[in-house]
This record gives C-alpha cells, structure tokens and sequence, in this order.
DNA sequence: TGAAACCCTACTAATTTAGTCAACTATGCG
DNA sequence: CGCATAGTTGACTAAATTAGTAGGGTTTCA
C-alpha cells in the first residue's frame, strides 16, 4: 500500500462527494472549487475510482459523479489503492521471500516491513468513508502492543 | 514519520552491525559488503544517525561502529526519524489544525492521517532491534478494530 | 446547436531520493 | 615519521517519481 498525496486528493474527493451529494450526480467542477484541486488532475483520479467501480458518472450537462457504494461499504484502503499504483517490489522486499536468504542480517528487516505494511493495510481496511463523514476515526489506534513475554514466545516459534 | 528506502537501509545497517558486533567496532566498509550499499551512501547514513546517537564511532585503523545502546533500547522508530528528514506538511494535514476549517469536508480526512500516522508511530515504537534480530516481529498486527458500536460512541463523543 | 460535463492520451515541470565525488581529519602501526 | 585505514564533511548529480497541464475528444440534454 502506498501513501502519496494522490491517494489522500482521492479520500477527500470521495468524501466530499458522499457529503454533497442530494439525489444528483456531483460534478467535478465542484469538488475541484471545494477541495482545491485542479480539475485535470481530478479527471484522471476518477478515471481510474470508475474503473475500481467506487464511483458510477453521468455524462451531459447535469452530469458528474456519485459513489457506486454506500459509504459504509467503501473502505479507504479501497480508494488508496484504486488511486496509487502498486509499489514495485525491491530486491527482498517482496511479499514471499523469493531471492532472499532467511538468514542473512539484511532479511532481518524483511520481517518488520512486511509486518508494517500489514499493520497499515488493516487500518485502511478497518475505516471506511461513513467513519470519515461522522468523523469516527480519531482513537481507532488502539494497537495491541504485545508484551515482553508475548514476543520472546512469538520468537521461540519459529 | 516518513518511509523511504533510506530508513530501510537505515535499520537494516543498524541491525547488521548489531549482529556482528564482537567486542570491536564494525568497520562501514565491511556492512556495504554484507548490505549491498554504497559505502558513501551508508556514510552519509551513519552521520545522521551518530549525531541521533545511536551509534558511536572509533576513527583510526581498528576503527567502526558499534551502537550507543543496547539493542533492546533501541527502538525502529528512532533509526527511521534520525535518517528520514520529517516530512513537510502540507496544506491542513499539520500535527494541529491550523488554518483548517474542521467543517469543510477537506478537513474530513485530516483526522484519517492524523490516525495512521500515529499507528505507524505506535508500531514502529514497539518494535526494538533486538525484536529484529531475534526475529520476534512476524504477528505483531494485532491491531485492536473498533465494533460499529463502538465506532458511533466515539462519534458522539465529539 | 451549444454548453456542460465526462473521457482519454501525451507531455512536462517540480520534487524527492539515491548515490557520487573529492577533499579532509584522526588514529595507530612499523 | 609517514603511510594506510577509517571516519567526517559538503557539494554536487543523476534517476525516478509525483503532481499537474494541455489539448483534444465524446456524450447528453435543455
């Protein structure tokens, strides 16, 4: 998963969609006035948020854009990767260890960023548009930071 | 906390001279071997995190690196924030909410940020270099999702 | 029929990252 | 001493990525 501003331009256009939107499309123009973001620049957003099937568009003079989903059921990580390309995957960063011996001091760290990753992924997955328009987000990082113990046990293992 | 391929080599350097510190400094020459990094890249590195003190150095011909502290003391987050410069905030999407409308739906996703960017925090401060070589980090996800209902109290909350 | 809106491709400007170069300083050994 | 080793530092550059523009379409509807 990656985080660019593209993905955050995305998360806001979706959200001021599903708070503007009263029974018509949304135009473009709207969202780029409200959010500051150059109309061009949106149009390729939401070229490829129609492609993910997020957003449906009418074409025409009352046309514009509307989310596919209720906002319930479109979650953030969907947006985020609709919007940024997949990060390639750099030498052992790959999600299987392929080329990458287990027990070189170099794919020690293999682990944690894998594990990072995860961490994001479920917290983009866990928080959906409806979280963001009621504002329900704030204090979901409530992670379950394991104990002493707990890890020495995770170690052993392995 | 910004993630780049920097603090990647960051920890992986770190971790590497932790494992194959033996009474005696580890020379940067012998990780760019181990590591595959240019050893002008790693000094550049080493001079950030030496003045982050994470690491002290010995000049001269036996000379190297061994870490300040002890691995267990030294925590992932620390190595990424001494290498990667903070990333410059833009817009509303600052630590405070300054010249930020909380009402505009731009500001929606402010707190959405804001709250990764603290999971991140979170995750990367529970996790130590000792967790990394002892390879004690695989599991770690356990992040703690809200229920719905929980995710509405806290709504009303604010 | 024309204005408003979406659709699409290509290009470019700006920024950031990754990495190099070259010179310098300190240390220890023979 | 003087030389090799290894860290110290600042300036510079090349590659990659991101953000954004330009400029055409095409569809729809009043």
């Amino acid at each position: 998963m990656r985080l660019t501003t593209k993905g955050r331009y995305a998360v806001a256009a979706m959200a001021d969609i599903a708070v503007h939107f009263a029974g018509a499309p949304v135009a473009l123009s709207e969202v780029a006035e409200r959010q500051g973001i150059s109309l061009a620049y949106l149009e390729q957003l939401f070229r490829k948020l129609k492609s993910a099937d997020l957003v449906k568009s009418s074409r025409g003079v009352a046309g514009g854009y509307q989310l596919f989903s209720a906002p319930s059921d479109i979650r953030i990580a969907d947006i985020v990767s609709a919007v940024d390309e997949q990060i390639k995957t750099t030498a052992c960063e790959a999600g299987s260890s392929l080329g990458c011996q287990g027990t070189t001091s170099r794919c020690l760290t293999h682990d944690l960023w894998d594990e990072l990753g995860r961490h994001i992924d479920i917290f983009l997955n866990s928080v959906n548009l409806e979280d963001i328009i009621e504002k329900r987000v704030l204090g979901m990082a409530a992670v379950n930071t394991p104990t002493r113990m707990e890890k020495t046990l995770m170690g052993a293992i392995e």
